[in-house]
DNA sequence: TTGCTAGTGCTACAGCTATAGCACCTGCGG
DNA sequence: CCGCAGGTGCTATAGCTGTAGCACTAGCAA
């Protein structure tokens, strides 16, 4: 007897969030571009339909079409999303995310945003130590 | 005509991959502890040898039973699961991952950890003015 | 030997997922 | 007014997912 999950997400389901994460707010045919393997524009309608009556997404009347917009606010989001992958593949470790962070071959950080960082982490120590 | 997409995870998939690489190695009960939701003894084998299929996990025989292991190693991962997560949430931006490692409620980076980041981020200035 | 425990191999299957078609509506150019 | 473009609502459906049962095997204790 079949019992499947379904409170979470699907795979297509966690892509579409994601690109309503990474956009704020888009119509079907926004996330219709961004999704691989080209789906056609009725299947991400009707995905964009589960998703709301799931109670992750809600939609406004933008002129003629809907545009959606994740229920959950991003920032609210953000965190427990970084939790699972430090916890899951960091071992919990801050400074080993901060590492990967700075180290990852190929993203470049600039000077200025090591500045700012530089800056936060300041703040933390003294906020610590106070 | 469905063309279900038969390479990326399914839910449950990507929690077992997860259990595993927190685990680093682990046998069908210590996966099935993990789980959520009760699954039962035999489900989880039989997702396990679903995920031995699509080349996602590997098995070595450890006495009696079979202990699994991730194919693509943890390190090789990390970098692109972190980056999805820097890409949908946090717009990108370094620093504000940084803001959120050391600002999250309840995440209390100690002050050794605090060191060993400043120590990262002093070691990468240097560098880039190098 | 016999029975029990722990584990594996195979197989079945209900129904959720992902996919898409069809009908209908609304604004706009001709 | 008519047809088209762009959107929406509803509905059907192939087969992958998640679930678990049954048979069998290897130690091990009585």
């Amino acid at each position: 007897m079949p019992k499947p999950n379904h409170s979470s997400l699907t795979r297509r389901e966690r892509q579409i969030m994601d690109i309503l994460y990474r956009r704020g707010r888009a119509a079907a045919g926004e996330v219709m571009e961004d999704l691989a393997g080209e789906p056609s524009y009725s299947t991400v309608r009707t995905q964009l339909r589960v998703l709301e009556d799931k109670g992750h997404v809600r939609h406004e009347e933008e002129g003629l079409r809907y545009v959606y917009t994740p229920i959950v606010p991003r920032h609210a989001v953000r965190q427990s999303a970084l939790k699972h992958v430090v916890d899951t593949f960091f071992e919990g470790s801050t400074h080993k995310v901060v590492a990967a962070l700075l180290g990852g071959e190929g993203s470049r950080v600039s000077q200025d945003e090591l500045d700012r960082i530089a800056a936060l982490v300041e703040r933390a120590r003294k906020a610590g130590r106070r």
